[in-house]
DNA sequence: TATTGTTATACTCTATAACTATA
DNA sequence: TATAGTTATAGAGTATAACAATA
């Protein structure tokens, strides 16, 4: 007879996050692919930066951060990269001076749609066999998972180590 | 009026492309929050790693490199680093000695139950809202999107750069 | 000669902490 | 004193290439 400690979560439950935790683990693979289809010195990040000044217009750092969901010195750093070859503009805030405004260049709008292409052409062959409502389906998911995750960061404390 | 290449892709699917980009890469930000969930020295590539040795049982390293969508080099130093835990075994393959067979270890299959518990705990709180219908369909999904860049790797050949 | 695995090296991405400038 | 952003540093993960042992 195994002792074993009971958990508040049932066996089909923790099979079922064992299997998501394994799923979303292995999209770093298929992300890896979708960067090595892209001409030098831009990765998927470089893309979803240019994307989101595209979709949202003006950022600052901070809210850029929160979008992508990384610290906001890691966010300096990308945006100093694509600063530096010309494809953001970052002028400075006039209501707060320690912020900058940063916004799209016309060469970062052509970067952006020269990137989309690139990963749309490798999408379109690798998702030849998917329905438009499956891709759909996806993102929306994608996007609510994001979102359950968005908020405090839940650190549930130790008992272990 | 602007020269403009035409491309087989439609404006609509571009776009749907773009923000499945964006989703694929925002999901690196809910893999480190479970990460940092998980006790010291594991993260869930440890995790990932164990379960699967777990459902598939013995592996080589040069299939489990398959499952996990790495390289085997990569596959080669993260086993190393679960075996000097002990928490896989490596034993010598008969049939081909420059293979070795990997298995779980009791100590191995513990930390497993252990890791995925912990992951579990934050999985349920996150997930709390969702259905366990709309859990199976992104797990599915995301399975899918494994598949079909799984087989032949798909490089675009450039055209600028 | 080809294949399996290991190791050395370099690169990218990330977080933490120290720091500057401004609120 | 607190906040926005930058930079320095360190750690994890990965790929490429050179290498060893075996097929």
């Amino acid at each position: 007879m195994k002792q074993q400690k009971q958990r508040e979560t049932h066996v089909g439950e923790r099979a079922q996050y064992e299997e998501l935790t394994r799923q979303l683990s292995a999209v770093g693979a298929v992300r890896r692919q979708l960067d090595r289809n892209l001409p030098g010195g831009c990765s998927s990040g470089t893309a979803v930066v240019l994307a989101l000044l595209d979709r949202d217009g003006d950022l600052r750092i901070g809210r850029l951060a929160e979008l992508l969901g990384v610290d906001m010195s890691v966010t300096s750093r990308h945006v100093a990269h694509l600063a530096e070859r010309g494809w953001i503009d970052r002028s400075p805030d006039p209501a707060d001076r320690r912020s900058r405004i940063l916004r799209l260049t016309p060469e970062g709008r052509d970067r952006l749609a020269e990137l989309s292409d690139r990963a749309a052409e490798l999408l379109a062959v690798r998702l030849s066999d998917w329905s438009d409502e499956d891709i759909h389906r996806l993102t929306s998911l994608l996007s609510r998972l994001r979102a359950s995750f968005d908020d405090t960061p839940t650190r549930i404390p130790a008992v272990t180590c």
